[in-house]
DNA sequence: CATCGGGCCATGTGATCACAAACCGTGGCC
DNA sequence: GGCCACGGTTTGTGATCACATGGCCCGATG
């Protein structure tokens, strides 16, 4: 995960990957069904399963379960075995304030080398979430929101702290299903206009101001 | 790496811990080697090699290598042969600004509850640094340094944030060596004793220079 | 003398197996 | 009725093996 020296196609598998080993492929695999919440916290995962699920034997389950363990996507038992990690409030709190220092600091750097046309992604994106939201399609609207938010820290090149904000984001997956279940319909995409309008408009505190709010907004009502 | 559900006694392992499974002895062992500036940048590995070492078999190994891959302290090459990275600048400057920005935040939140003993614990590590430097003790140098930060930030009750700077520390601990052999001998716990000395005043602001200015003095020579 | 090609060797990958430990359900006992 | 012990079954761990691929050295050739 963190600066892997693969490309690494998060949303989907680039192009022409030449031969994914199958180690890669069941780590993908896993890993956006983490993070985009599709498996819910605390459920339970066997190597035998993952093997007999992605078509490949104990050994491929076992590196990609390792490298989710050591990013903290999975928890371990002393025992050995395997599940999605349950988070105290502390957890999700420490979390949240990562993910705050990480993506300001990243959309800061990514505002000078904003042009028109990633704005305009920007807002195609958002407009995905709103009908997304419509929906009640939870997955989706994860999936939608990470995106919006990985666009715009891709300009910031910075490869390694993006990285890292991925691993916060991976460790939240199971739990921010929770979260935009019991969301309101409304205010969704609210802080990423006021996003897009800083970065329309150059001005940089408000736009890491933008950035702290959306992402504090949502996990700060999970801490109930 | 990232918040194993285990334990992780970076520096020694503990007491009583039952039974160490192979790939984790073969993780630590590794870890800190690296960490600590014991191979060099670009310096190759072996499966079978380590596993020789170690006395294991390929299994572990490839599940200590693997996980290391992932934290960023190895790059994989296409082909599958392992090797620490030789970090770019820009990699080497992104990474200070990592540890600057995590760092100051967790000395921050130490602040408030840092206590006499724990002052007195960094003025003792403090002056271990100093011998270690007056023997040009490169890997002692940095184990002590190192080590002096973890103690401060072990008591920021963070250790999601905590395990990310030690992920930061990980992936420079190869250039780390090349930057401290180049050291002058003097200046070594300069900005240390400005640390401590903002601990004693209860002085924020203070710290938070003094942190970053330790962090990212280092770093900034290496990047000629 | 430089460059290209072929073949051997080392290396990573993934499958399979033996083993020990943990979990779970059942039955008996208090 | 609740609690504990016990055995079968599931599970993770580590070793070993077969295989394919990439690297590297050496020799042949222009």
């Amino acid at each position: 995960m963190l600066s892997s020296s693969r490309s690494s196609p998060i949303f989907g598998p680039r192009a022409s990957d030449p031969a994914p080993s199958a180690h890669d492929r069941v780590y993908r695999g896993l890993r956006s069904r983490i993070m985009f919440g599709q498996i819910a916290p605390g459920e339970a995962l066997t190597l035998r399963g993952i093997g007999r699920e992605f078509d490949v034997s104990m050994t491929p389950a076992r590196e990609a379960v390792q490298r989710l363990v050591a990013e903290g996507a999975l928890s371990m038992s002393a025992s050995g075995r395997v599940s999605t990690p349950e988070l105290s409030n502390e957890r999700i709190e420490e979390l949240a304030a990562l993910r705050a220092l990480l993506e300001v600091e990243l959309s800061s750097r990514a505002l000078p080398r904003a042009h028109m046309a990633l704005i305009e992604r920007l807002q195609t994106i958002n407009s995905t979430i709103s009908d997304v939201v419509a929906n009640r399609d939870a997955v989706g609207y994860i999936r939608a929101n990470l995106e919006f938010h990985r666009t715009l820290y891709l300009r910031a090149q910075a490869p390694a702290m993006l990285a890292m904000a991925e691993t916060v984001w991976l460790q939240l997956g199971p739990t921010m299903r929770a979260l935009y279940t019991r969301l309101r319909r409304s205010e969704a995409p609210h802080y990423h206009r006021l996003i897009i309008a800083a970065l329309k408009a150059g001005d940089e505190p408000g736009l890491r101001l933008a950035v702290r709010s959306d992402v504090t907004q949502g996990l700060r009502m999970l801490v109930v």
